[in-house]
Order: structure tokens, then sequence, then C-alpha cells
DNA sequence: ATGCAAGATTTGTTCGAACAAATTATGGCC
DNA sequence: GGCCATAATTTGTTCGAACAAATCTTGCAT
């Protein structure tokens, strides 16, 4: 019998709770004797249904059963962050201000820190490169204090600032939190994005977390109705 | 030698290019010598570059170099469905109006369907369960005619529509594309959902695809800026 | 009864070997 | 040279064995 049957016999055995959640598979030992394998080939068998979130395996004590089916969910998945942004790298940012600013009360808690506490606030427009069109956001890009140096770098207006944090400190981007919510695009922003005042938008908050949950940047982008859609693709996957 | 050791030794060569993106790596003979460790604990070391996404394998022809850096992507995951439509369970769908109607042109446009198809048209106000509070959201839910018989298990409010095809109709859900846009609310769906006319909101459209990129279902959700807030995680993985 | 140490059990890792399956190289034939 | 059958090469799968590491069981000493 080979590896794939003997998975899906003991699939099958679970389904029908032969063996119900929580209890205890026969050992390897007993499984290589009942289906004529070898202990190799029944241990590729577990190792499947562990990959499928089915079983537990513990050394010395046995393997356990965590779940009657596999464990199905859904995920988006993106090659990099800058699919994240869905405009990617067709958009140049158009610096407007770049300011060392202490956090008032309202921005503290957009951002999540401490009031006062002086973040590197850059803001400005982001734009489709090559034709000259309305601008696609209007960016608040709030930076930690300890990486206020890559204001230096701001020039390149095609390279995100969370890539240029993790080029020139070495941090990489563990997690992102993002935020999507509907708001009127009024005042000096709606100026700026060449809009009739009182227009419905976007407005996108990301979170760039480093490790230890540190909390790198936040951008928050006002995105005008009818220039921007954010659309993501989620599949089915097993396991895990 | 380890298959731990083993691997990291060969990831570092290909980092330093001894082994270049497309060409070979020396045989599993070959790295059993060099490495003095036997087939099984070179085949594991492999296999770990593989899942990294650095190597790739083909039977009987070798092992080549497809990239200098594990593969990084970032993902978005869920345990189910609901939790793409963030409120869950602990809400309740009342359905205002079920038909089973052509699609005109600007609905056959929204659902990817041929005009004048009948599809199933469900339309309600979601509510919190328990507390008296205002409509989260307004749904118009559209249902591929081949499903339509759903329409009789309608009554359980808590059971979401894709749910009630999978269960029915043995069809999985094997991907959701979302979009998400600003709107305005006027007219009658402002007034369902107790709202004054010419509020933002958001837009949600979801695009429920089988087996095949058939089109189970599409929901399109309109919610009042203020009720509703769509919030993503997303951690940075390793491999595949 | 309690606590601890020794032994037994069970999974984790590695070895050497053999054959299967897919691909590539070879050599002869036209 | 081009084509095709055959051989050689290379990865995929399975076997049997041995030891390591973690856990559980047993029994003894207090």
């Amino acid at each position: 019998m080979n590896a794939g049957d003997i998975a899906s016999q003991l699939r099958d055995a679970i389904q029908r709770q032969v063996y119900p959640v929580g209890a205890g598979l026969p050992t390897e030992a007993a499984l290589c004797e009942r289906f004529g394998a070898s202990r190799y080939t029944v241990r590729q068998a577990l190792g499947h249904l562990s990959k499928l979130g089915m079983i537990e395996r513990k050394q010395g004590s046995g393997s356990i059963v965590s779940a009657t089916e596999p464990q199905v969910s859904y995920a988006q998945s993106m090659g990099s962050l800058d699919e994240l942004m869905q405009y990617a790298k067709d958009t140049v940012l158009t610096v407007d201000r770049v300011r060392l600013e202490p956090a008032g009360a309202r921005t503290a808690q957009t951002i999540g820190s401490g009031v006062g506490e002086r973040w590197l606030h850059v803001s400005g427009r982001r734009h489709s490169v090559g034709r000259r069109t309305a601008p696609i956001a209007w960016t608040d890009i709030y930076i930690n204090p300890r990486f206020r140096t890559v204001e230096d770098y701001l020039d390149d207006k095609t390279v995100p600032v969370y890539r240029l944090i993790e080029e020139l400190f070495g941090e990489t981007v563990d997690q992102v939190e993002q935020d999507i919510t509907a708001t009127l695009v009024t005042g000096r922003v709606a100026e700026k994005l060449q809009l009739t005042p009182r227009q419905p938008g976007l407005r996108v908050i990301r979170r760039y977390l480093g490790h230890d949950q540190v909390v790198l940047a936040i951008a928050v982008n006002i995105h005008p109705a009818g220039r921007f859609r954010y659309s993501m693709v989620l599949n089915r996957s097993v396991g895990l």
C-alpha cells in the first residue's frame, strides 16, 4: 500500500469518527502492521494528514485527531506589498510637504502613537505616471521617528516609503493592517485633488509593522470615488 | 551533517551565485558525497529549498535554481468566508424582496451575466442581531438561476446564501472576487437605511465563484459611512 | 501517599539499499 | 544529417534498520 492510499484510508476513518476528535491515532508501528507498509511510508501519510490540519503529532506522545475535515481557508496572496496598493509602480508621489511634527490628539488616535510624539509627516498627491490626469489619491504618511532620515531619500518618487525603510534600516515589514472606510472629501484635500467638495471617497489606512509589532509607518490615502477601486481575489486553500 | 545545515549551506551558495539562477544544482549523489550525508538527508534539504521557492526539481532531469532569495509573499488568510464579510454571524438579513428577474444592462454589467438572463434577485437590509440599531448595509444578492431553488431556504436569515448553495448543491466556493468602491447613498437605499440622502458609503461587491470559474452568486453591499469599516491584516510568509 | 529515578513507549532523524519513473545521452541505421 | 530504439542518468518512492529525543509508565524509597 502506498502513502496516498494510507492517507486517504485514515482520512476516511477520521471522518467516520472511528477516531474521534481528541482521541489518539494508532501508533506508527501499529499502522505499519495494519497496512503492511514500512514506517517511512506510514510517516509520509501521517505527515500529509498533519499538513491538512486533521491531526497533531507530538514526539514521545503520539498523534491525536484535531479535526474531522481538512482545514480549508481562504487566502488573498500577493507577491509584494506593492500589489497591496493596487496602483503599484505606475504612479508617482508628488510630495507637497515634509515636516517633523508632534502628533495631535486625532492623529495620534489614527496612527496609534502617543500624543506629542514627533513623527515625520509626508503628504502629497499620487498621480498616474505618463498621462496627465487628475490625481488618484491624497496621501498622508506618518513615519516612525526612528526612521526619520528617510526624509533625505524621498526624491525617488516611485519607491514606496516602506521599501526605503526596509532597505536603509534593514527592517522587514512583517505585517500590514489595512482599514477601508467611506468618507466625504472636503476642504483642502478636495482642492488638491481637483474635486468639487463633498464628493464621496475611499479612505484607506495602512499600518506597516515590523518585528515585534513595531509600527514603522502609517499611510492614510484618500481616493475620490470613480478614480479608484479596491479589488481583491481570495482563493480556497487546504491545510494550515 | 544534518538536513538543516545542508539546506543553509546550499542557500548561501545560491545567494553567492555559486549556482546562478537558471543553472543546475549538483545531483543528489554528488551532494551526498560532498556533505558526507545520506541521500535521505540531502533530499530533505533540497525539499526545504524547494518549499522556499529557491529551486525547482524535475524527475529525470535534476534541480535548477529559480531564485536567489526565498520567495516571500504577503497573505491575508481567513478560516471561513464569513470573515470576509467582517460582521459575520452577529447580523441577520431582513429580506425585503425576492424576485426572479431578467438582468438589465447595468445589472448584467455589474454581475457579469448576459443581458436578459433571469437571475434570482434577493434584496434586503443587514442588521446587528440583538440590539435595535440602524442597519449596517443594504444588500442586493444575485443568484445563478441554476441554484434558484435556494429561494425556499432563505428563512434562516443567519445563513449566508453562498453557504446554502454549498450545502444544497454540493458546490464549493473556490474563489471570491471582491471590489470595494466609494459611492453616494441616495434615493430608496438611503431611505431603507434610515439615512439622510447624499451620505458617502462603501460599495462592496463580492462574486462567489465555484469550480471552473462558474459564478454562483454575487452580493452587492452598500454600507453607510460610519457604520462599517473594512479591516484586513496581511502577514509576511515565506515560500509558495 | 508522594516524589523521583529508571525503564518503556512513541515520534524524530539518519543511514544504506533497491527499484520505478522521467529525462537525457548514445549509437546505429537509413 | 535525421530518426529511433536503447542505455545511462537523475529524481521519486519504498523498504528495513538503528539511534536520538520527548513523553509516559512503573516501581522503589521515603
